[in-house]
DNA sequence: ATTATCTATAGATCTATAGATAATGC
DNA sequence: ATTATCTATAGATCTATAGATAATGC
């Protein structure tokens, strides 16, 4: 049982980081402090050595769980960068690839049913709506950052139809998400991600400049 | 203060209803059964002659939430039927009225704002994904009635195409709604809703067949 | 000596129950 | 007499705090 300051940033990372993943999974409202430090191999009394209040671990948590879907949006944008500034029929190809493979993992079924590690954005919209400005603020900018993205890879000409159809795209992605969790007939909730999978990428592919 | 049997009926249903627009607001877990009692102008101890436990209620009041949004869907088919079976071109005006109406009133700042009466589909879906079997079969009936309802507006040919695009489309809807609750920039959440709503219409009205 | 964590608990709130009260309905 | 609702409360759980314990760090 270490006690120094190191261990305590240790601490507090982990509880943010096993809140981050519980709230995902449970809802915010779903689990309590104790169940949250035990999670983080803590008792609950020390809880308040972190954080002013729940709601403090709360703002913090939702944060880190949207952070934690930016690294997938930084990691396409990375791949984006690293591919360079090939000739037009090249970069078409490219963009319109890391765009099926974003589509194709964000309505998988492996991302509609690994919640505590699952997007954010989708998964903790409706408790954002209820949240703090912290926690709204935080989301705002994350969806901002995936409109960007699917905007650079939508290939179109115009950029006022890009933005246009990146939030036409993000909303069927989260939408689509939501659906295939909620309803409990396994066949519809692959055909939902399915079908939205195979709209979006026609849509978006078949509209290539 | 009436004890009458006819008056434990009226009670249980305001108890219902008022469950089913408090927890649109506040999430399932976000609102006791004393306030829900309160909420309905009886106090809490009444509430176990009504319900055997407070999931029982829960369960109830999704369903009622669910059927709340059924009573749109009700009222465009009927739209549907009184207009009878008109010819080709006028058959698919009709439709595309009937299917813009939907859109636009889905994707309203209304419907936004307005959680105790909005679609469940939307507000309820994280909510529903962990609650009860009973519950998320009255979501996924409910899905499959917009589904067929939406299906039935798009005037495409083949319907497995329709099928498709309805799933999108409802996709888009519940994805939509739940972007422009969750971030708190008013700018960016009306373009959210007016982006998806003149993407869907584009989509939908331009594939007339 | 300082401090990160743990033990213990206060106080609030929540679900659920028991018994009292005040109506209905035979 | 029956029963719908209310008052009161038990028991569990939750947030938050106080003081003890056991490690670090000067």
């Amino acid at each position: 049982m270490g006690h120094s300051q190191a261990d305590k940033a240790g601490s507090r990372e982990r509880i943010v980081r096993v809140a981050a993943a519980r709230f995902r999974e449970t809802g915010v409202d779903g689990i309590g402090v104790a169940d949250l430090m035990n999670g983080a191999g803590l008792t609950h009394g020390g809880f308040y050595r972190h954080f002013a209040s729940r709601d403090e671990l709360v703002s913090e948590a939702i944060e880190r769980a949207l952070h934690d879907g930016g690294q997938l949006i930084e990691a396409i944008e990375r791949a984006l960068h690293d591919a360079g500034r090939p000739a037009g029929d090249a970069a078409a190809k490219i963009r319109r690839s890391l765009l099926a493979k974003l589509v194709d993992g964000y309505l998988s079924a492996a991302h509609r049913d690994d919640l505590a590690t699952s997007c954010a954005v989708t998964t903790l919209a409706a408790d954002v709506s209820r949240s703090s400005e912290r926690s709204r603020s935080a989301y705002t900018r994350q969806v901002g950052m995936y409109l960007e993205l699917i905007a650079k890879l939508i290939a179109v000409d115009r950029k006022r139809s890009r933005r246009l159809k990146a939030i036409a795209a993000l909303s069927m992605l989260v939408g689509a998400v939501s659906l295939a969790r909620a309803v409990n007939d396994e066949k519809l909730s692959r055909e939902i991600l399915k079908s939205a999978a195979e709209e979006l990428k026609a849509q978006l592919g078949a509209t290539v400049g």
